[in-house]
DNA sequence: ATCATATTGTCATGATGATGTCAATAGCGT
DNA sequence: ACGCTATTGACATCATCATGACAATATGAT
């Protein structure tokens, strides 16, 4: 392959990846402003989210690994949490010091919250688009990421 | 309109979100890497890229808003690269204060050398996705930015 | 020419995230 | 039971980014 030229494919890839820098950033604030409200940010919604996804209790360290983040930041983020009244630790029977993260009442009704703001907002900024292309786009993306995963198991394996 | 029910457009828009928050921390990832050998980071590459971009040189100011990023921080990094040897600051007729950037010599070849390293990565990364589906996905992308910067147009001049 | 306003670079500060280290604990093979 | 390895939470450090304040400078209205 020539690799002094990039592909029609690249050049669209390029723009698209540019693109993706933008709105990681517009999304995040919008999130943020979104939700400051309740006393969240992006981050420890996210987090909140990732509690909820989870079926049952899990360690920090669990959780961090669903988001592919680091531990240590996680940690901080629920540990302020958990001084919020949002989350709680657990005993986990399992292990001593791994304790297991539950969502509070007030942190299930904050994040309830999050979700009813979060409906309104996505409902309008989908407004325009039709769903065949969103799930084009959705499509692309997942299989960007595949790339992206493949290789990082990859160098966890090595 | 239902505000406690995710449209079908609102749904596959969630999870494009999720896929957008995920891939832009594994490109900024993968960038960081590609280009470390140079001295660079995907930040300090795209500076350069902003500077290369303008048609001409263009005070520190002028260079973060093209990249919507905060004044302070883009300055920082340009001084950086300056003491770094990859760009220089010249005086600015009109303003004694804003010098204007531009790339040294060295500064160009570096940046040559993080497109050549590029080029082969996007072609490889666009392998088996069709022209037709990057572009769909660069609309959908460009749509939603668009929605962001008009709100964030609209709050400048309120 | 004068003055109010906007722009620009600089500095300081706090929030966030990444990374390395360490001790406590758990799991597993023997 | 013993010992080796992996996991986990805690702590420290550093880089990056966001934000506010400030003085110097430029711009535009009068």
């Amino acid at each position: 392959m020539d690799k002094t030229k990039r592909t029609p494919a690249g050049d669209a890839l390029t723009n698209l990846v540019l693109d993706i820098f933008r709105l990681n950033g517009l999304i995040l604030t919008a999130g943020d402003r979104l939700v400051a409200g309740l006393g969240l940010t992006s981050a420890r919604w996210q987090i909140l989210g990732a509690i909820v996804a989870a079926e049952r209790p899990q360690p920090v360290a669990w959780l961090a690994r669903d988001l592919w983040a680091n531990r240590q930041n996680v940690q901080r983020i629920i540990n302020e949490l958990q001084k919020q009244g949002l989350v709680a630790f657990e005993p986990n029977p399992h292990h001593r010091r791994a304790q297991l993260v539950v969502l509070t009442d007030q942190g299930r009704r904050t994040f309830d919250a999050a979700m009813r703001l979060q409906i309104p907002w996505i409902n309008n900024l989908s407004d325009g688009l039709s769903v065949e292309d969103i799930e084009t786009a959705h499509r692309v993306l997942t299989a960007l990421r595949k790339k992206f995963e493949g290789d990082v198991d990859a160098e966890e394996q090595a």
